[in-house]
RNA sequence: GUCCCCAUCGUCUAGCCCGGUUAGGACACCACCCUUUCACGGUGGGCACCGGGGUUCGAAUCCCCGUGGGGACGCCA
């Protein structure tokens, strides 16, 4: 058996989403498990919808996730041009062939492709006009997931739009041949055109590929298969939002196909030696964003203290958060590495460690007003500041042992001080340790705070 | 309407092919524990074989029908 040779097809008419990046990632992981080629063939053939930004994203997303192109635009390889709006001139040659075989007619300006067999007019109750069906015998489609499909393709199809450009149908199948394409993997929409496809490549004589149709992803909401336009399809999206990709993909890969008990979490190698076709599933999946974020989470919480740093740092320039990229850079590096462990996903970073960058945090009215109603806020934050003021800042230990030392003097926990002292200091209830906070800040503004909330509580 | 695909917790799924399990895991949810807030983590809990017929000693698993979900039916891809 030959090499195995998979393509991903977009057209660049829209957003990338993650429809089209799970049936990138099935066909990129199928060519490295098999060692085969992925291909990435640019079906641009749409000229009135297609745009140069679109297919930048599809090259950057695709970059971003971590899969790579074998031959493809950029690259080249043997068997280009990449681009369909390009290969003009291969469509022509295919085509003479399909009409010097009698199988093309023209009809309003177009090109059509001939079925053979017997014709009849019948009335289409659902496009309300007769059309002509063909008694053709049905196409049969061995399928890696779905196992044998059979399916009737009864009427003739327009192959040349009457502009001249090619459709689809003709563009897809040339290139595949052309292309050596020996393994297709799509989306379960594409199944029903497949009979289409089949009698195109009986038509040229060419063996059939295998087919693999996955199965489609659901929007998380509403019935229907997800589109781009439905929140959090777009890759863009978690790419500006800071996920990280290897997350993703993982996350992506889990979506229809299963390595077969528990195993969930996986490095790439892992996937892409487990991955296999016909563990693929049969039926659609849903799209559920809190497996995903908790699965960024896991990722996320294993980072390296100096990738962690510089993805957060990444983030906060996404977010335009300027007082915190101006600040000291070991500074930044403390604030990040406390927050590390307390966030899913790096968009929470630029609200949760604000206050460490300003002396002009926001207070939450909420909160102040829960924490002020009890005990004597007052008089604990007068207590704590004394503390604090000779208290060894250089270890969180030194500074929870100076406060459990007070609050076992004044007979109260360090609860009592929590609250308070949290509040006063970062306007919030929510945030990282408190003894790793006050250390990163340090003994002034710490003190400065207190000294400064004090009048108000 | 016609054709095609599919069907296990709310969601992703294991188990199905090669019938015998207390039907397993993860996310989400609830409770408790841990704890210095919030998270993380730990323990426990609730939660599923779409329905009906077969076949069989025995069906989530095999077959048929129904129902439900999805897709296609463009001079879009």
């Amino acid at each position: 058996m030959s090499q195995v040779r998979v393509r991903f097809a977009p057209s660049p008419t829209g957003f990338f989403h993650i429809g089209s990046a799970r049936t990138a990632l099935f066909n990129w992981l199928y060519a490295r498990h098999t060692g085969g080629v992925f291909v990435l063939r640019v079906e641009d053939t749409d000229q009135a919808r297609n745009s140069e930004e679109f297919l930048d994203l599809i090259y950057d997303s695709l970059t971003w996730l971590g899969m790579t192109w074998d031959e493809g635009p950029k690259i080249g390889g043997n068997y280009g041009p990449y681009r369909q709006s390009e290969r003009g001139d291969i469509y022509k040659a295919y085509l003479a062939k399909l009409t010097a075989a009698g199988r093309t007619y023209e009809k309003d300006g177009a090109v059509w492709f001939k079925l053979l067999g017997e014709r009849s007019e019948v009335y289409d109750d659902h496009r309300k006009k007769t059309v002509t069906k063909v008694a053709n015998t049905p196409a049969v489609i061995e399928d890696q997931i779905r196992g044998r499909v059979e399916r009737v393709e009864d009427e003739d199809f327009v192959i040349v739009r009457s502009d001249g450009n090619p459709v689809f149908h003709l563009v897809n199948v040339v290139d595949d041949i052309a292309m050596k394409i020996t393994h297709v993997i799509r989306g379960e929409d594409h199944l029903s055109n497949t009979s289409k496809h089949v009698e195109l490549f009986k038509a040229f004589g060419a063996p059939v590929p295998v087919y693999a149709h996955i199965p489609l992803i659901l929007k998380q909401n509403g019935p229907g298969k997800m589109s781009k336009r439905d929140q959090g399809a777009l890759i863009e999206d978690y790419r500006k939002r800071g996920y990280l990709p290897e997350a993703l993909v993982n996350f992506l890969s889990l979506l229809g196909w299963n390595p077969g008990g528990d195993r969930e979490k996986m490095p790439i190698e892992e996937i892409i030696r487990l991955f296999d076709l016909p563990a693929v599933n049969q039926s659609n999946a849903r799209f559920d964003d809190k497996k995903l974020a908790h699965m960024n989470m896991v990722y996320l919480l294993e980072q390296p203290a100096d990738r962690f740093v510089n993805l957060a740092r990444a983030q906060l320039e996404r977010a335009q958060a300027t007082a915190a990229l101006a600040a000291d850079p070991g500074y930044f590096r403390d604030v990040m590495l406390l927050s590390q462990p307390k966030i899913k996903t790096l968009e929470e970073l630029p609200p949760y460690t604000a206050y460490f960058f300003t002396e002009n945090f926001a207070v939450d009215a909420k909160v102040r007003e829960k924490v002020l109603a009890k005990g004597e806020p007052k008089a604990r934050l007068v207590e704590l500041a004394e503390t604090l003021a000779t208290t060894d800042f250089s270890s969180d230990t030194a500074i929870e042992e100076a406060i459990k030392a007070l609050a076992a003097r004044t007979s109260l926990g360090f609860g009592d001080y929590q609250s308070v002292a949290r509040l006063a200091v970062s306007g919030t209830n929510v945030g990282p340790s408190l003894t790793g906070m006050f250390r990163v800040l340090g003994r002034e503004r710490v003190l400065a705070r207190i000294a400064r909330f004090l009048p108000t509580a």
